[in-house]
DNA sequence: TCGATGGGGTAAAGCGGTTTACTTGATGAA
DNA sequence: TTCATCAAGTAAACCGCTTTACCCCATCGA
């Protein structure tokens, strides 16, 4: 691996010129320039990319923290960021913590010590306050599809509380009188605001939202199998349930199928995300759709407007969609037996 | 964010000392010990990682060069390097190159040059060569899942054409006698070991494998089902598709669910690799279970071998296995109307 | 002929660590 | 008393690049 003396060595000059020459700061007849193309080429030159950010403090790169990279709707989140960041010239570093908040403050640490230039972090648990500690007094840190509470950071979220009013008025709107509501751990700003919206729904029509009928933990398959499992069980039964995250709404299917129930006949679902395989599941998934592409997009805008230190928006809201699909189906008294 | 000399003046002892102590490299009189922690806990020092990159030539984080990080296959597979690269200290830096050969190459390059001390490689497209120009000086690079041929590298697969076999002999054991193929791009080693476990299993039972009915292009929902639609097309009708993978097997299930026909009954299908939700679809999909966990663990293993100048497997095959679900049906006449 | 100007560079000081090869003072053995 | 030994450090070079502040020479206008 040959560095900028040997090309310097090669070239008959002095690694300044060759690294202002690179750099373009400086202006070389043509002759230089062609020694110095040529040793670069002879010697397969590349710049040790830790030596220039060490030297510059620039890295021309961002960090990406996701929870569970396995979990299609993150990746889809992570792949969208890295696009953009790749149209701008940036690499992106991504870690995935798997929740543990351990590991992610480790891996916030990680990418801060690594020296990227800022990072994008995209949590899944209530913090307790360790991380709202250690990004304090970090600007350049933008914070994707979830909060964490009480720092001053840029935002970027889809529109949780209308999204879930939309998918309990369209329960109501076919009938549903009884609905269910599952969701995530209840520290979660996504689970706080869905759940918000869902309750502003059912009040609007004038339908009480059962206290027993609100089921919150985690954003897991499991938990929403167990959940559907509690929900069955219940007197009145819900004809109609919000599964406030697609990953929750499978679960609920699984635990339906093994029950012998089908889904829209017996019972009403919609999900919330619109993750990929949402159309492939047994029925399709009815369900909210966030709009994951603009979101990691404009995540890598805001950060990159940031690290220059231009101005941007602290809190950007971005819309949600309904996708009518085949897991609702009108209420019909025998669902209620 | 302060440096080791900060650290020093505070403590009053050399930079060289605290470097030293940190790096377990001295043995200090518990008073000294005591004023350099107290000093690196008042000024909140935390190492440069970058200087210390710099200076050591160590990394102590690998990189992972991914196609889509929003296939799930690809992102359990990665999610699989990083849980054990973890475990063992190593931070992992992931791209995904969206199978574009520039961006490969790009990632590689990257990688290479921001100082991982090694490259878990997962491509997925036949190489032009450049890829392989590129990587051929380089040890320290382990290939997983999909070959770059040409170099010697080490390489981490699963077994292929074991799984294809097993595959096609399974839907010849339910009877069916017309079975197609669907691959990914001619020159990949997967598809290639997979059509040759196909082959095989069709010869063995002494079934003509036409050449019709094989149709190979990339592993992409997009071609499953236009393969699909040209399957049905044909004279004789095939009772069975082997998809070589399931994002092939999921766009034909597309195909069908258009064309009104239903798997099993009409059509059984099979395919390769249980990618998280193939038992989702509906039906939930038969197919080869690629061991992907393993696949990740071993593949950061031999990568972690190799930076250690230990002697490691060149070639690792995993063992793959059916899981039978219910979009294999045994042949019954009608099926070849 | 002198001073200013501009072209074509370069020396040297960082960036923040690591590491090798010392130094210095105290202690112990001969 | 003297020399070896050991504990407790430290100075300085180095990793590979960037950047600031120069330098030297040729040319040109006055």
């Amino acid at each position: 691996m040959s560095t900028l003396n040997d090309v310097a060595a090669v070239a008959g000059v002095s690694p300044t010129t060759i690294s202002r020459y690179l750099g373009r700061s400086i202006v070389l007849p043509q002759a230089t320039r062609d020694r110095i193309d040529a040793a670069i080429a002879a010697l397969d030159y590349r710049p040790n990319l830790l030596a220039k950010r060490l030297s510059t403090g620039r890295a021309e790169a961002i960090g990406l923290v996701t929870p569970e990279i396995d979990n299609p709707f993150f990746a889809q989140l992570a792949a969208a960021v890295e696009a953009e960041a790749e149209k701008h010239g940036y690499a992106v570093y991504m870690t995935s913590t798997h929740g543990d908040p351990l590991r992610e403050i480790g891996a916030v640490r990680r990418m801060r010590d690594g020296h990227v230039d800022g990072l994008v972090l995209i949590t899944s648990r209530p913090d307790d306050g360790a991380l709202a500690r250690l990004l304090a007094d970090d600007d350049k840190v933008v914070l994707l599809d979830e909060d964490v509470p009480g720092i001053g950071l840029c935002r970027v979220f889809a529109q949780n509380e209308h999204g879930a009013w939309l998918a309990t008025r369209h329960l109501i709107a076919a009938g549903h009188r009884h609905i269910a509501f599952i969701g995530g751990p209840p520290g979660l700003m996504s689970v706080q605001e869905r759940k918000a919206g869902f309750e502003r729904a059912m009040a609007e029509a004038g339908l009480p939202a059962a206290p027993q009928a609100v089921l919150l933990r985690d954003y897991s398959r499991a938990f929403g199998d167990q959940a559907a499992t509690i929900l069955l069980g219940l007197n009145p039964r819900p004809s109609a349930i919000f599964a406030s995250s697609d990953y929750l709404a499978i679960g609920v299917l699984g635990a339906f199928q093994r029950a012998g129930l089908s889904v829209p006949q017996d019972m009403s679902l919609i999900g919330f995300d619109d993750m990929p395989f949402a159309d492939l599941v047994n029925p399709p998934l009815t369900t909210i759709r966030q709009p994951v592409p603009e979101m990691g997009r404009l995540a890598f805008q805001v950060l990159l407007a940031l690290i220059h230190g231009e101005n941007t928006a602290r809190l950007s809201r971005l819309p949600v969609e309904l996708v009518q699909r085949k897991s609702v189906a009108p209420f019909a008294e025998r669902s209620v037996t």
